[in-house]
DNA sequence: CGTGTCGCGTAC
DNA sequence: GACGTACGCGACACGG
């Protein structure tokens, strides 16, 4: 398939324009740039991201189209264009000729039509259309091959828009779009329509009657007050209709060859951007040259063969040795790798070729496979040799199952599904599939294609050899292809340090930490279980005392309608489907009526019940009695890791129904639980990343630091902060570092937003450079959509010259906040890869198991405590060497309580 | 009966 | 909407 893509040039110069109409950007002379600025990185990003093979830019003619006239008051509403904008836009054609894209202009047609004629030249056949507007006329001109590419989501976020999409959103085809909008008029134009009849009427109209036509066709069907307006408003009407009609028969000439995109790294591009003092163009679009991918690759070759005896096998383990690099994939009964067992692997070392070695008896495949045992034995010198390097994606599951098979993969070399998450860490789906699609133009054969959906579905054991070895071998194929991408884009965007030297160490050490798993005392949770059941039922008898009925407590439409209308007690927060019964709005509440603290109590111990003494006894592995989580380290956009089934990082530590819980996670009998953690970490980063000589030394000389912002806060010395100034303070300094609104911080410390503001600007008094380094992250993120962090870790911020505020100042915090604890993320997991690689050079028994953010939890032999708890404590404090000192508390007790 | 979304609540 | 990052529960709506 070929892609054309259109630009609605004007449309794009305004948005570009006013994204940036609050702080416009300028150059050296002062002239506002903000609109070329803007066009060329939304041009060239869609470039990059979408591949386009032909491109071209639309513009409206100098003089009025054709509209105005058949309609004298068409466009009447339009402001003039802004002085300022008018000089851009010239310039903005020049840049469109610099950079050799085909720019389309015809005298009397608006670029609308223009787009309308290319989707009606072009979109058909092999060739989709993308019509890259915003104008909803578009809408009319979608067919299967023709799709309106929105840039509606800030300056750099685009959406698709398709025919299903259409239907969905309004119910219509494209050609009633032009109908509907004959009755609705269109105000940006200052198309009239039907006055009277707006967005909800027409669309009941033109679904009832399919067109304008209809309507009149069906008139006496239509009652009062709408059949007058229409019968009124006919001419108008039919004319609207035509002026809403995109045209898709403008007379003009392109020779498609003409827009093929070109590449644009060129000398000329590049100086051209230099003159115009747009750098950051240049670094992040024009850099290299002539080693584009080709937009759309050729489908490769595919050599994919099935290993049929030990000899051939042979073969391939010295070819791979040969090559010193390999990527391994294997095919399992399960998804979960302490479950799973080995039924095949597949081997690739070249694009397009993949080789699959069959596991699994011969008996479920009714086909005859080498011997198992002696397959295993010839791969594990080559799968346990260091100096031969693997691929994979999501290496850590084939690391997990082959150790079950007494197999130690070592040589971990490249994981494409971490790569994808440094690269694009704001993208949730890093599954190979979706790699494949976005990375290579190539669609994989599926598990579901390959096992089947529903009931039709077959256990993988009885999928036909042939089509298992197509599929694994196809796996091990792509993943080699990524490889192969990725390990170039991870250089371009420098972020091979951080791979090479952070995220792939710490994949073996995730590994370990998950086998190892983390032992629970089922006894003290049964006892647990005793308490909170009872409380629980004294909890739910009161409340339906209370309220005079049984009801659902659970559901909170139920508990809204008991608390606001039986109840009659004050509503507070709305939520999107109605009235809020939060912590926030019981505890307001509290006092005004008797079920509120019964209520508060049966929400407290039906979290514990649910979350944590029901569910993690059930997790008990049977084959090792402990808990197993998986820790994922492609989730977090900030570089955290995350963890599921069950998540370990949010077992309560607050209130003492909380610690109960953390009294369960206990040692094997000889250790210890050995906590480490960092203090303060987040708030010691913000001193070093902004450099501010108050938050400095008050670390360096040891200030307890919220009671330091306490005692500028509140103006009084440092001896005479009290507890309770203190705990405001405290949410002050966190409030900081998530980037801070007077809003938000009203609502966490419990004070008015006024008194909220007044706080924000004495604490960035306080701290002038905080202040600074905020301003200058925020402004970097502008300049260059991401921000990054003291590893190079990137993020991108697309939202941070969005137009629509609370897009942009989510924005702004994600920038704030993104160093701060992605640079938290950074350290901790340097820490982790050299302590583990500590523990097993000293040969220690001391065991990794839980990792919660910024801190580090350890299973430690009684013999060991002293001398894993000093290196523990050294090899985290010096992890990332910070301009403060970095401190580190380290306990230990007989659960992960004691050893706080 | 499975799937997706919402409100809520736990952690750092 | 509403200070950052996660995961997961029960309720509920939806669609077969």
């Amino acid at each position: 398939m070929k892609t054309v893509f259109v630009v609605d040039g004007h449309a794009l110069c305004y948005r570009a324009y006013y994204a940036f109409v609050r702080a416009p950007l300028t150059n050296s002379s002062g002239q506002n740039t903000s609109a070329i600025f803007g066009f060329a990185r939304m041009l060239l990003k869609l470039v990059q991201e979408q591949r386009p093979d032909y491109l071209a830019v639309a513009f409206d003619p100098p003089r009025k189209s054709f509209r105005f006239q058949l309609y004298g008051p068409y466009k009447a509403n339009r402001a003039r264009m802004p002085e300022d904008l008018r000089g851009q836009v010239e310039e903005i054609k020049q840049m469109v000729e610099t950079l050799g894209i085909a720019r389309l202009e015809v005298e009397g047609f608006e670029a609308d039509d223009i787009l309308g004629t290319v989707a009606e030249r072009y979109g058909r056949g092999d060739t989709e259309v993308y019509l890259v507007t915003g104008d909803k006329d578009a809408y009319q001109l979608l067919s299967e091959r023709v799709k309106i590419y929105a840039n509606r989501k800030g300056v750099s976020e685009y959406e698709l828009y398709d025919v299903p999409a259409l239907w969905e959103k309004l119910g219509l085809d494209p050609a009633q779009v032009i109908d509907y909008m004959a009755i609705t008029g269109d105000a940006s134009d200052n198309v009239p329509g039907v006055k009277g009849i707006g967005e909800k009427g027409a669309l009941k109209l033109i679904t009832e009657f399919g067109s304008l036509d209809g309507v009149y066709r069906n008139i006496e069907k239509i009652k009062g007050k709408q059949r007058d307006l229409l019968l009124n408003e006919k001419e108008m009407a039919y004319l609207s209709r035509t002026l809403v009609t995109v045209r898709r028969d403008v007379p003009m000439d392109l020779d498609l060859e003409r827009a093929r995109v070109p590449d644009f790294r060129t000398p000329e591009a590049r100086s051209y951007f230099e003159r115009l003092e747009m750098r950051s163009i240049v670094q992040e679009f024009l850099q290299g040259e002539g080693d584009a991918p080709a937009p759309h690759r050729e489908k490769p070759r595919r050599d994919y063969r099935t290993i049929r005896d030990h000899e051939e096998l042979r073969r391939l383990v010295a070819e791979i040795r040969a090559r010193g690099i390999v990527s391994v994939d294997t095919e399992t009964t399960s998804v979960s790798p302490v479950e799973a067992a080995v039924i095949g692997m597949s081997f690739s070392t070249a694009e397009g070729e993949g080789w699959y070695l069959p596991l699994a008896p011969g008996a479920l495949f009714r086909q005859d496979i080498p011997d198992r045992e002696g397959s295993l034995e010839i791969v594990r010198p080559l799968l346990e040799d260091p100096g031969v390097l693997k691929v994979g994606q999501n290496i850590k599951y084939d690391l997990i199952v082959l150790r079950n098979e007494g197999i130690g993969m070592r040589g971990i070399h490249f994981d494409t599904m971490v790569a994808s998450y440094l690269l694009t860490p704001n993208e949730r789906r890093h599954n190979m599939d979706d790699l494949a699609e976005k990375y290579l133009q190539y669609r994989t054969i599926t598990f579901k294609e390959l096992v089947g959906t529903g009931k039709n579905a077959v256990a993988i054991t009885d999928v036909p050899l042939e089509r298992l070895a197509e599929y694994a071998a196809e796996d091990a194929d792509v993943t080699w292809r990524l490889y192969l991408l990725f390990r170039d884009l991870l250089k371009r965007e420098e972020l091979e340090e951080l791979f090479a030297a952070v995220e792939m160490p710490l994949v073996p050490v995730l590994a370990d930490m998950e086998a190892a798993g983390v032992r629970i005392d089922t006894a003290h949770f049964d006892r647990l279980r005793r308490q909170n059941e009872a409380m629980l039922a004294e909890a739910e008898e009161r409340i339906y005392g209370c309220a005079g009925q049984r009801f659902n407590i659970n559901s909170t439409r139920e508990l809204a309608a008991i608390l606001f209308d039986k109840l009659g007690l004050k509503r507070q927060k709305k939520t999107k489907t109605g009235y809020s019964t939060d912590i926030s709005v019981l505890e307001s509440l509290q006092g005004s009526h008797e079920i509120i603290g019964h209520l508060i109590s049966y929400r407290t111990q039906s979290k514990l019940k649910n979350t944590y003494i029901d569910s993690l006894p059930a997790l008990i592995s049977k084959k090792t009695g402990r808990i197993h989580t998986s820790y994922n380290q492609t989730v977090a956009a900030t570089g955290r890791l995350s963890s599921s089934e069950p998540n370990l990082q949010n077992i309560p530590i607050r209130d003492e129904f909380g610690k109960g819980i953390r009294r369960g996670f206990v040692a094997q009998e000889g250790f210890f639980i050995m906590s480490a953690d960092y203090s303060q970490i987040e708030l010691r980063l913000a001193a070093h990343l902004s450099g501010d000589q108050g938050m400095i030394r008050a670390f360096r000389e040891g200030i307890d630091i919220h009671s330091m912002t306490a005692s500028r806060v509140f103006a009084v010395p440092l001896e005479a902060v009290t507890v309770d100034m203190r705990r405001q303070a405290k949410v002050i300094n966190f409030a900081t570092i998530y980037g801070v609104s007077p809003f938000g911080l009203s609502q966490q410390a419990e004070i008015g937003v006024k008194e909220a503001a007044e706080f924000i600007r004495i604490y960035f008094e306080t701290y002038p450079r905080f202040r600074e380094y905020v301003d200058a992250t925020i402004a970097f993120a502008r300049e260059h959509g991401y921000v990054k962090t003291m590893m190079g870790r990137k993020r991108e911020v697309p939202d941070i010259n969005s137009d629509v505020s609370f897009r942009r100042e989510g924005a702004e915090r994600i920038a704030i906040n993104t160093p701060i604890q992605g640079t938290c993320a950074d350290m901790i997991k340097i820490a982790m890869v050299r302590l583990h690689g500590a523990l097993a050079e000293r040969g220690m028994r001391t065991r990794m198991i839980m990792q919660v953010h910024d801190e580090l939890v350890f299973e430690v032999p009684g013999d060991e405590l002293e001398t894993a708890g000093a290196l523990v404590r050294e090899t985290m404090e010096t992890a990332l060497p910070l301009s403060v000192p970095v401190v580190v508390d380290v306990h230990h007790g007989a659960n992960w309580e004691e050893a706080h």
